[in-house]
DNA sequence: CTTGTAGGATAGGAGTACTATCCAATGGTT
DNA sequence: AACCATTGGATAGTACTCCTATCCTACAAG
């Protein structure tokens, strides 16, 4: 498969495959000759991810370019696909600051069975937990602990999916789709029961159909 | 209050604010004479919703002058209330499609007694449920009523919050400022869950402390 | 009457993500 | 063996967003 065929498979332009080659984001196909250069599955599988980051998740070039990164080194191994899915939590969650701790957020771990363990992610609970106080957006310890089995679930049934033995490249693609979905799922459930609430509060009937400009 | 002390009041600075008076973000203060011009609390408040929206919520200046537009109109009445909060909605979940339908969001909103009614919210809600079977992502019926009971026991408390006679301004920010940190909380949980599940699953220790580049 | 700051307008800059163009080498076709 | 489209590599340019810097004039306080 060489670039224009690369280019048709995976939907992107090739200018973009190229300006990616150059980026670093894909890996450079086997070289034929000096002007030619050979690209497989594994670039096409690339492009999907990358993809998948750059339009569904919406992170940046630099941000995909830390979770390829972490995947070109990776060999499969146990440790490395631990390590891949603690970039790519750090990665979706956009946070890296110092350790914070929170009462709510070992409440939570401690409850769940989860492994008392710090990690970036566990940090990151706990630094938000903290700004929506600071913030002053309400959350009782019901919803808190609501949304942690909730999470807990979908932690297992996401991961059995990914664990029969797919590529890296996958396991990352479905992980941060994963999270990132979910997460949007509930903005999008708070929206409409916010709706909900508004409409019996203050009794419209068709007002919320939207912007009619 | 005058340019210099609205700047140093609302920590932007006055070139910005000069920015958003020509994108009409911001009011014209009450004119003085002709090159001077008188600030008030109300323009503090809008820097503050302004601010909000654009650093935490993320929204682009496009996106905030839809909302300030709405409020800039809105007299506090209980139709424009109403109406203010469905474009927020609108805004924040970057949304507007044809009219999708899923018995899943049906159901959710049948089980919790909301207004069966459509709104840009639950279309959101139908679309991304779809969104998510198209993309593989698992969801069970059990997790989505989780998260809709959480979202109705949220909604509840927002809407009492802002109840309590607020500036439009001020509904507007907690409005979108609570759904986007619930929203972003899920994702921290679930990204701690999915850490916590991997270590228990590939038996890491200290792995995952992150990038430790 | 001077002087400094406000306010207005215009242009410029920084960051991101491409996209277009050019070019020499090549390989398939004739 | 000659030809010509294509490939890959490099460079520069574009489109968009969000500011920021500069300049200018008027006015108000001293």
């Amino acid at each position: 498969m060489q670039l224009a065929e690369l280019s048709k498979a995976s939907e992107v332009s090739a200018a973009s495959i190229k300006f990616y080659l150059r980026s670093g984001l894909l890996q450079p196909g086997a070289r034929l000759n000096p002007t030619r250069a050979a690209y497989g599955p594994e670039h096409l599988q690339r492009l999907r991810l990358i993809q998948g980051l750059r339009h569904v998740v919406g992170l940046g070039l630099r941000e995909i370019t830390i979770v390829v990164d972490v995947l070109d080194k990776a060999d499969g191994s146990a440790e490395q696909t631990l390590e891949l899915l603690g970039v790519i939590q750090s990665t979706v969650l956009k946070l890296q600051g110092p350790e914070v701790h929170t009462v709510e957020g070992d409440a939570v771990v401690a409850e769940l069975g989860w492994p008392d363990e710090p990690s970036e992610a566990r940090n990151a609970l706990n630094a938000h937990l903290t700004a929506m106080t600071t913030a002053g957006v309400s959350l009782d310890p019901g919803t808190l602990r609501t949304y942690a089995a909730a999470a807990d679930s979908i932690a297992g049934l996401n991961l059995d999916i990914t664990g029969s033995k797919p590529t890296l490249d996958e396991l990352a693609l479905t992980a941060a789709v994963g999270m990132h979905m979910h997460s949007q799922l509930v903005l999008k459930m708070l929206a409409l029961a916010q709706a909900s609430h508004a409409i019996r509060r203050y009794g419209g009937r068709d007002l919320l159909r939207g912007t009619e400009e």
